[in-house]
DNA sequence: CAGCTTTACTTACGCGCGTCGGTGACGCGC
DNA sequence: GCGCGTCACCGACGCGCGTAAGTAAAGCTG
């Protein structure tokens, strides 16, 4: 599998067009204040077509100082659907950006993050949680232009636990419950979700919600846990933890909505198929990634037009769980 | 968040030690074959160290023409934890033979796969399943020297439908049923696993499985083309269509295993709370990370000593739903 | 002491590209 | 027919790095 076959360069372009390197430089990269007729242009494109002409990254990045990469860094294991998605659409709308997304899955055993970056000099580098301050220092002397985001995804995660308090308490549930993963990757996100579900109870003038954490090995117990508490309803961290606690409901013999309402988060796949059919909350990440790759990109060039759009709302999916 | 803060170069570091560019870059990549006494090259560490310099990576890649960025293409929806958990694996195994791992999800409305090569000069491409011989020839001409697999995923693919099989047969079931995704995106895969269940059929002497599509809006139809046809056991593509089957089942009023047992591939964290606790097939991640991170570093290397270790075996995990 | 080898470096080139500053040809006004 | 302003294009430099080839000094041999 080991084939050299040396890719074309600019210089093989030229000479099939019949034109310098310069200006085989300035059409493809259709540089304003040239002036190129059509003929030497439709020239140029088609030598570079017929021979798959692709710039080489490294040469270009070196010589113009960037590179056209953004670096998505995912910091820890839980990589689910929802996130997939929402990768799927940074990264056709950064590509419409005319920039290329590169995702990163730092294990703890990996490369560290700073390394990474200078390896594939990336200008940009994205999270999906606030980086802290000392890493964000090494990612700038790794060469990142614009890091992401900085404090800005904590509301964001307010809203989903917001929403799902919201619709459990129109359902006339008084007690709620939350259930926190055990996961501690993931106590930092669920934290800020919980927070939303606290805030949406205290503007109902209700007791605040009872917060336990799900056993992945015993999901039946945590079940006891809120009906011993007169709790009628739960917000789960996620679907996968709701989907959980529905199995720990079955266990016990009690079934949802009635014994307990359940509402799940993200909307994975199987959330539909669970039983009964979870209802859940879940962002558009259609409008997140494309939100997100917009500022990206004003950022890298420096285009300081739009002012920052914030997160769009999430969106309530009601099947039978609550 | 834009912040130039031009990046240490080599010729900083040269000058801090007061050496040659050269005798930097030489005591950098301790490169054989030249004699440096252990102060020079403790200066020159030093001097690397406190400046935090870091090889331009671009520069770098420009002047070897080879780049330690492997690209991981990921082609379709289906990342579960699974998954990532290979990744980590692959990010570690490959960080220890100097090499970084860079994943791309490839969605549909993104950049073409042989593009992000060409953007990242990643020199090596590694993918789950096989690539077609277009995309290969396409690959190599955007830069890769190593592509991966060519042809060596299916027969893990057989695996995991071939154990399915035996271990439903071994429950005394004489007809199965397979259950595909309708997922285009998917069925190269699925057949592959599917010729496992067809083959062990074949050797237990049974009439070949019956085939039949899940529609994830009404996973109640399948089963039925099941029982009608006295079909006792399915196996599934994987967890998330195999928890459809559960579902569909559900609304029919029948249960797993009595009246038809089901079996799920790839053990996603829900699929021990499904109704019941799916019996799943999976690989061990750890182990095939290593193995693909061994294989590549080999290819890159030119080092042909091993004699590219095999796939290891899927494992059963037996749970209630058979 | 001439002649050789070894040590400890340095100088210089080129990777592929973007881009600044030309340069020659041509048209136009006077 | 001379100056001036486009038009269409080219030469050459430098980005940061790896590396082949060179060199000056020191050490050894006979």
């Amino acid at each position: 599998m080991t084939r050299p076959a040396k890719r074309p360069t600019s210089a093989d372009v030229a000479r099939a067009a019949g034109v310098s390197r310069a200006t085989v430089s300035y059409v493809l990269n259709d540089r304003p204040g040239q002036s190129i007729p059509q003929e030497t242009r439709h020239r140029i494109l088609e030598a570079a077509r017929r021979l798959d002409y692709r710039p080489h990254a490294s040469a270009r990045a070196l010589a113009a100082g960037r590179s056209d990469i953004v670096l998505l860094a995912i910091s820890a294991l839980p990589i689910g659907p929802g996130i997939s998605r929402l990768i799927e659409e940074l990264d056709a709308a950064l590509a419409d950006n005319g920039l290329t997304l590169v995702t990163h899955l730092a294990g703890s055993r990996g490369r560290p993050l700073p390394d990474v970056c200078a390896t594939v000099g990336a200008s940009a580098v994205i999270g999906l949680e606030p980086f802290d301050d000392g890493t964000i220092e090494a990612l700038h002397r790794a060469g990142a232009e614009v890091v992401l985001p900085v404090r800005d995804v904590a509301p964001a995660m307010n809203e989903i636990g917001r929403m799902q308090a919201e619709h459990l308490i129109e359902r006339g549930h008084r007690r709620l419950g939350y259930a926190m993963p055990a996961d501690p990757a993931l106590i930092r996100m669920a934290e800020a979700r919980l927070q939303g579900v606290t805030a949406s109870c205290a503007a109902a003038e209700l007791v605040p919600p009872v917060v336990l954490q799900v056993n992945l090995d015993d999901p039946a117990g945590v079940v006891t846990g809120w009906t011993a508490r007169k709790v009628t309803a739960v917000c789960a961290y996620n679907d996968e933890i709701a989907i959980a606690v529905l199995a720990g409901m079955r266990d016990q013999g009690l079934s949802a909505p009635a014994d307990l309402a359940v509402i799940g988060a993200d909307d994975i796949p199987t959330a539909r198929f669970a039983g009964p059919p979870l209802t859940t909350v879940c962002f558009d990440a259609h409008e997140v990634g494309r939100r997100r790759a917009e500022t990206i990109a004003a950022g890298l060039t420096g285009d300081q037009r739009h002012p920052l759009p914030a997160q769009p709302a999430p969106r309530l999916i009601e099947r039978s769980s609550t």
